[in-house]
DNA sequence: TTGTAGGCGTTATCAT
DNA sequence: ATGATAACGCCTACAA
């Protein structure tokens, strides 16, 4: 079976290919009898629009690319939540391609993109592509960097949280209720800025209130974190507070509390956590100073700005950070 | 700044473009010296494929379009996971939209996907288009429903669960485990599949044991639910057994159950639910009886008959039940 | 207000 | 093995 094509409606409707082209995309001057019939034509052939041949012409595509490094977080969720219903052009459609945490996979990602004429993209990275981000600004391709910042000669848009701020502010609540306690700063991911960032300034306040602490890596993974407590324990039998800089860490340090009933971990090993896990409430004697996370406003601002680029009112490079919040 | 084309690669490397796009494209017959001389040009000029003109020209797209009712539910990422982890067509790409649970919005995006070419649609419905489903499967469009069914005439390949099995399953266990007991079945989204399926299930367990129970409709929905859950306390002030049917909705019940910490409501309000919920483990004594889900699994299904599809190997219609267990 | 026709960048047929 | 060229379906000067 054929296409239908804009000839087709053309000669159905005795006019021009360019008068069903002008009906359809609702620019040029048509009077209301022409229309008529192209819009009826339309309807009886089922015609619908190739938006390849469209966008070929036009020398665009309507398509913004996501690159986020998993599906399977609920941060990268609510971020794209807030980006798609903030996003008012309704003719753009979105690709959201996962780089699996592989800076390989990012770049093949970012390259199909680049071949697809995305008109825009935003990019939560996993590190290790800036050469190759560069090469595409240098193109014109219009990136905002969301999340974790890449470091590139010349800048590049930045939306993302204020880490050095917020685990600072963590940290200084949970040391103020907390005092005379030994100290574990559970952090990771320290190649990207979500990591060094925040390690940056929870090592801040504990410096200044003089605080010692032990650094363990649990690269921001859950099971990993729910393995090293038993080695906590170990260290600090008599308990110890536990800053952990990531949620999902956060989840695996509940975890393993609550292993064992009988023993009462709660108030032996109290939790400050950079970010919410869920069933929070229930978990209040255990959590008790927490750092709140906007990804939902951090993907509408992401949308604002990449709304101005598209529209050409974006000449300078912008940082933007949101404000977290401590409870 | 002119984008750079074939043409200016075959003119730069001293051949024609159809020798250009043999070499891109690794079909037909070049000699080594000349590939070598169109590959030097592209690395000189930069070039990189029009992927759109492509497109227009083969008549293709790449795309598989994917569409769910909304982006936070880890369900459906476990799901998108399952699909992308085993989709080996490395030139392929998802769109990923949400229909936000909006019928008018699922019908717009899927007419944007027949506009787009999609080569393969991943729908989870939400209901209410089969007259435009039936249309597009009319025109041939490659179309898995997944998780949710499509009633149509003439069929539609489907992916999901056993919702009735699973759910009599879960409640026979439910009930053999808590005997003489007042039971309350919280259901919902009953107009589809899902819904009206683990109510189906739940139902004829409970009749098989004689047992009386009340309904409640939590709509698939964890505020709902936790606000619900006083109501049943006034009822059945002494307790009984609540049967969730989704969980999202059991999550809403455990936090309510939960929010008075001094009543204990553990034992008084023992719970089934289909699906688990983050820290399962550590609420087992509310939850006793669960139907675990293999969405990731349904996924690689779902991609493995897609990949058959667009192959060519799929005439007949086909339905697909991934067995889930009970805990 | 309408129609003609060229071209977007690529692929693929058909000669050579 | 290679090149010339006609599409793919649409948009848009430009002319009428």
């Amino acid at each position: 079976m054929k296409r239908v094509t804009i000839k087709d409606v053309a000669k159905r409707a005795n006019v021009s290919t360019a008068t069903v082209s002008r009906v359809v995309n609702g620019i040029g001057t048509v009077t209301d009898d022409n229309r008529d019939k192209v819009q009826t034509a339309i309807k009886e052939l089922n015609y619908f629009v190739n938006t390849t041949a469209s966008n070929l012409k036009k020398n665009s595509s309507n398509v913004i690319g996501i690159v986020i490094p998993t599906f399977t977080n609920e941060y990268f969720m609510e971020l794209i939540k807030g980006i798609e219903d903030s996003f008012v052009y309704s003719e753009y459609v979105f690709y959201i391609a996962s780089s699996k945490d592989d800076l390989d996979k990012e770049k093949e990602i970012l390259q199909k993109f680049r071949e697809s004429n995305v008109e825009g993209v935003i990019l939560l990275t996993i590190g290790g592509n800036e050469s190759f981000i560069q090469e595409l600004l240098k193109m014109n391709m219009k990136i905002i960097s969301v999340e974790r910042r890449v470091e590139i000669d010349g800048g590049i848009d930045f939306i993302g949280e204020n880490n050095v701020e917020a685990a600072y502010e963590l940290t200084k609540k949970f040391l103020s209720e907390i005092p005379y306690r030994d100290v574990v700063l559970l952090g990771g991911y320290e190649e990207l800025s979500i990591g060094h960032e925040r390690i940056e300034g929870a090592v801040k306040a504990l410096q200044e209130k003089k605080q010692e602490y032990t650094y363990l890596n649990g690269h921001f993974n859950a099971k990993i974190s729910e393995e090293i407590f038993p080695d906590i324990v170990t260290r600090y039998p008599n308990g110890c507070g536990i800053i952990s800089l990531n949620n999902t860490m956060t989840e695996g340090v509940i975890r393993a509390i609550h292993r064992d009933e009988e023993k009462d971990y709660s108030s032996k090993y109290p939790v400050a956590s950079y970010g919410k896990i869920k069933f929070q409430s229930i978990f209040k004697n255990n959590i008790i100073a927490s750092v709140r996370q906007y990804p939902y406003q951090i993907g509408v601002e992401v949308s604002n700005r990449l709304q101005n680029k598209i529209d050409g009112n974006a000449s300078e490079t912008v940082t933007k950070l949101i404000r977290n919040t401590i409870d």
